[in-house]
RNA sequence: GGAGAGGUGGCCGAGCGGCUGAAGGCAUCCGCCUGCUAAGCGGUUGUGGGGAUAAAACUCCACCGAGGGUUCGAAUCCCUCCCUCUCCGCCA
């Protein structure tokens, strides 16, 4: 959420914003509404005032026991004046709420402006990626032939787009679980085992609602909705709290399973383990003073590649350019790996910085002094990595011509020493 | 799921229809005092919003779990919901 005050101030502004993102807002329809619940505001409050005033005569009256219906009379017309504004300015105030929700975030200046993914800039490459001496094959097939990836398991069970991992396949993917974890428990991130469950509240405060409700998985009965990611419930753990400058950065990491209708989607796209309902990630979160938010993305990117650099999976780096960038992010980098079977550049890590528009929604504060009055403050996260496409990766880069799977070094400890996935 | 108890400021805790943004204590910060430490004395310190301002100062309004209602007036009375605790039941 944007401050409204600078929405007032700046209406130029967040309209260039909003078409640098490709959105559609009537921001003049907005403030037309915001200036008319100021004015009853005005004029409430002092109709408010006033009947402080003359509640304070009649409690003297009342106490010198002196008659006073006139006084009680002109107090009943003020009251009923009160209520009607009063139900007007909740009204406005109501609609003005949801149509700030509708607001994204504004582009970070360095942002590229741009309307397509054409437009993204590649700001970093690492590893060489080298044409394999046969013809690679594509992971599902990979997996299948090793009998550690069933697809007809998963979709007996739920239908398209779920995958069942078996044997080795189940354990590879523990083993990076476990190997992420440890990793950014050294970086500093303090590990957090989360509800893969929340409220509407929760949504709304790290930016999915209003916007994504198609996408996402929702248990009617409790008014519960399964996370799409572990930013959801990570984020929101500060939510309504103000936290002591000193303890800032604070930086959390998580394992979660995340749920997406991922509604839309097709074909390639959708095949394999690249796009799936239900996915594995550990995502790291981070709440930063508003100052150092956008170096805390640099070494927030850090923090995801190093992963990649110690798996040795070459990978780019990319910039999101204006109207890519989600609709909470003021700045984006994609990391991606290259997958030789797919031929592809799949997305194995979003890093964001959100500045004060997650916190702004789910207000989460700090303070500088002990005193001092309470700030927004900036929320980043990024993930570190996602599951399947990591496995995915690893799959297509590390086969080998006789149908083995070479396993990255820094995995063979948590795999019970084996060095290959074979038949 | 059933029965009870309770939710008030940074914390503890009073208030149960008007002068209560809220006693008292603890804590905070500032000053004074005392060789040091501890204590003592005086003062200070909530959040959100409107107006004002270059920014403040200032001023007004709201906020005692949330939302409604009664009333001229609600922290206080009534209703609904949420949360916490205790006991019982049920279940991994």
């Amino acid at each position: 959420m944007l401050d409204r005050k600078f929405i007032r101030k700046a209406p130029d502004t967040v309209r260039e914003g909003i078409k640098k993102k490709g959105v559609e807002f009537d921001i003049d329809g907005f403030l037309e509404l915001d200036d008319r619940m100021r004015s009853l505001i005005h004029e409430v409050e002092k109709l408010k005032h006033e009947r402080n005033v003359s509640s304070e005569k009649i409690s003297a009256c009342k106490k010198e026991k002196k008659n006073c219906d006139d006084l009680l009379a002109a107090m009943k017309k003020t009251s009923n004046r009160i209520k009607e504004i009063d139900v007007e300015v909740k009204d406005i105030g109501e609609r003005l709420d949801e149509l700030e929700l509708d607001i994204p975030n504004m582009p970070h200046e360095t942002v590229p402006y741009g309307t397509c993914p054409d437009h993204n800039v590649h700001v970093k490459h690492w590893g060489e990626v080298e044409d394999l001496p046969f013809e690679p094959e594509p992971h599902w097939d990979i997996g299948e032939k090793l009998g550690i990836l069933d697809m007809g398991g998963g979709s007996r069970l739920s239908g398209r787009g779920f995958v069942v991992l078996r044997g080795a396949g189940a354990l590879l993917s523990r083993a990076l679980v476990s190997f992420m974890l440890d990793l950014h428990i050294e970086q500093g991130y303090e590990e957090l085992s989360v509800p893969y469950m929340v409220s509407r509240d929760c949504m709304i405060g790290t930016g999915q609602l209003p916007k994504l409700e198609e996408d996402m998985y929702f248990c009617e009965k409790d008014d519960l909705f399964l996370i799409p990611t572990a930013e959801v419930p990570v984020t929101n753990l500060l939510r309504e709290t103000i936290i002591d400058a000193g303890e800032l950065p604070i930086k959390y990491t998580s394992f979660t399973p995340c749920f997406r209708r991922e509604a839309g989607s097709y074909g390639q796209e959708t095949k394999g383990l690249i796009r799936v309902h239900q996915f594995d990630k550990v995502e790291m979160v981070k709440f930063v003073r508003p100052e150092d938010s956008y170096e805390e993305l640099e070494s927030l990117l850090g923090d995801a590649t190093v992963v990649l650099e110690k798996l040795q999976i070459p990978y780019r780096v990319i910039e999101l350019c204006s109207m890519d960038l989600s609709f909470a992010a003021a700045k984006c980098y994609d990391i991606e790996t290259y997958a030789p079977g797919v031929q592809r550049w799949l997305e194995v890590s979003s890093c964001s910085n959100f500045e004060d528009f997650q916190s702004r929604r789910a207000n989460i504060r700090f303070r500088r002094e002990k005193c001092g009055k309470p700030e927004l403050l900036h929320t980043l996260n990024g993930s570190g990595l996602a599951l399947p496409r990591v496995i995915a990766t690893i799959l297509e880069l590390n086969q080998t011509p006789t149908g083995k799977v070479r396993i990255p070094e820094v995995l063979v400890p948590y795999m019970g020493g084996r060095e290959y996935l074979e038949a």
